[in-house]
RNA sequence: GGGCUCGUAGCGCAGUUGGUAGCGCAGGAGACUCUUAAUCUUUUGGUCGUGGGUUCGAGUCCCACCGGGCCCA
């Protein structure tokens, strides 16, 4: 990137090019290659809290951080790490000239280490008295104004590392998906579920409906995709018996629109736990869940931009229909044809389309009808069967599967079965997609052989269930677009 | 894909009825030296997203495009 091709940042730029060309004829190294830094910015705050102001220890520290500010022409600097801000008090007195000197250079921007003892000023600011300093990294681009920061949300995008600089809560966000994403590991590996890896590249979209982006392996002189879900392979692992309990939480692609809620790529835990069902997988949801909001915030009752969720156990369960017949007061249990079916959607105003289906219909009712007015946890059961081409039929309903989808803030948050492990089954489904692939469906998937053939090697009852990350990250991180929970989200090029 | 909306100095923002652009911070020079958005003096910096059009004259009005944001499908 070209970030010099204007007068007010070249001058800025060849300014502190100039400090670099004057600290290595003085032979200092502006790049340095280490610094022994043995304390943070926050354990010298907490160390000190009680430390009056006016006092002086003679306890010395190397601290080091970012210069966030300069005052009384370098007699004071705010120096800023992961943790926090420590000012630097630097005065002639306790430093030798050639150590002042380099002080007078640093700009806000630099990252520097300084030695020295721990006092309050009289104004009660916790500082470090500094003996040394070293310069550790010269910066030669200008900060954006201290006072307001940096605002514009494409520059914050594009330059997330600019935006982390000055916004501390960005920083605090993106700590806090990685806490999540650590407890979920941690808590599923002492349920004694096994992290697995699966392909990335596959010969075939496969596991959900969506379209893939496409690539190609060149020695293979092969035409591949991205995965869209690693829902197919973890299965095959299932069948292999690695273990009965595993999951994988990692990237997934979908070529697909770009909103608050979606980013081309994106997070996904998909867990698989032999011998179970569906009901296990709502009490398991559930309690990660809640575990992971409670040790990550301290609390199972989350605020989202101004709503409170309560996520203790348990949730709230309703039936697809149920829920379609409480918000709208039908019930489609008495319309079981695509024909009546697509009648009473049209009188709640709601487009069909020629080659939808029951189920697809059922699926366009809830979405607008009922989704928007979920707010608390809910488990939605028991989804149309031609809309679910990968679960188990349901034991009541041959209509219907065992399948649920989670919402929170009406969010899909979980996707799970009853994993249908009936080969012959599994086979008409996959034909009926390809059917609404032909018909123009391009995001139904196509018949994966291979999958078949493993599934006719017996693979044994199980749950499955797929957890999206980033938006359980927004909901626990109170972040209203999912750009601010991924760390460099999916942009065009600037012009 | 549709609607609304934004783009002016590195950043945060003004810019009147159409008359060739200002403020704050940052940057430079100097003063001061226990400050904390330090202060004071002084000063540099602009292809007003891009390209057309209307006009004697466009940051401003019109059109197209580029790049964002929000909402909808």
């Amino acid at each position: 990137m070209e970030a010099t091709n204007n007068s007010t940042i070249s001058s800025i730029r060849e300014n502190r090019i100039q400090k670099l060309n004057d600290l290595t004829d003085k032979g200092i190294n502006p790049y340095p290659y280490s610094y022994d830094k043995n304390i943070s910015a926050a354990e010298l705050q907490k160390k000190y809290k009680e430390l009056a102001a006016g006092e002086e220890t003679t306890d010395t520290y190397n601290v080091a951080g970012r210069v966030m500010a300069i005052r009384n022409t370098g007699m004071f600097i705010d120096l800023m790490d992961p943790s926090g801000k420590i000012q630097i008090f630097s005065h002639k007195e306790n430093l030798e000239p050639d150590k002042m000197a380099i002080i007078k250079m640093l700009d806000v921007g630099d990252i520097v280490g300084f030695s020295g003892d721990v006092r309050r000023t009289p104004r009660g600011e916790l500082s470090i008295k500094a003996k040394d300093v070293k310069l550790l990294s010269k910066s030669l681009l200008p900060l954006p104004e201290k006072f307001h920061g940096l605002t514009d949300v494409e520059i914050r995008y594009r330059q997330r590392y600019v935006d982390m600089i000055m916004n501390p809560e960005v920083r605090d966000t993106f700590r806090k998906r990685s806490l999540i994403i650590q407890k979920i590991r941690e808590y599923l590996c002492a349920q004694g579920f096994l992290e697995v890896e699966t392909p990335m590249l596959h010969v075939q979209a496969g596991g959900a409906s969506a379209r893939p982006f496409e690539t190609y392996h060149n020695t293979l002189d092969m035409h591949m995709v991205l995965r869209i879900a690693p829902e197919l392979h973890l299965k095959r692992l299932l069948v292999g018996g690695v273990s009965e309990k595993l999951f994988e939480m990692n990237r997934n692609f979908r070529n697909e629109g770009i909103d608050t809620r979606h980013n081309p790529e994106f997070t996904m835990i998909e867990l698989y736990q032999a011998y179970v069902d569906y009901n296990d997988m709502m009490v398991l949801l559930e309690n990660l869940v809640s575990s992971v909001a409670q040790d990550v915030l301290g609390t199972m009752v989350i605020e989202y931009q101004g709503q409170k969720i309560n996520l203790t156990p348990p949730w709230d369960r309703k039936t697809m229909l149920g829920a379609i017949k409480e918000f709208t007061g039908i019930d489609f249990n008495e319309y079981l044809t695509v024909e009546e079916a697509a009648k009473q959607a049209e009188k709640l105003g709601i487009e069909v389309e020629e080659n939808d289906s029951w189920g697809k219909i059922l699926d366009k009712i809830f979405e607008e009808r009922v989704e928007p007015k979920l707010v608390q946890p809910v488990h939605i059961l028991d989804y149309p069967r031609d809309i679910s081409p990968l679960a188990k039929v349901h034991r009541d309903n041959p209509r219907l599967t065992e399948r649920f989808e989670t919402r929170i803030n009406g969010w899909e948050i979980s996707n799970a079965f009853s994993e249908l492990t009936d080969p012959i089954d599994q086979r008409n489904r996959f034909e009926a997609q390809a059917r609404e692939k032909a018909m123009g469906d391009e995001e139904a998937c196509g018949i994966d052989e291979d999958f078949i053939c493993a599934l006719e090697h017996g693979m044994p009852p199980a749950g499955g269930m797929g957890i999206g990350i980033d938006r359980l990250v927004m909901l626990l991180t109170n972040s209203p677009s999912i750009r601010d929970v991924i760390a460099f989200p999916t942009m065009r090029p600037r012009a």
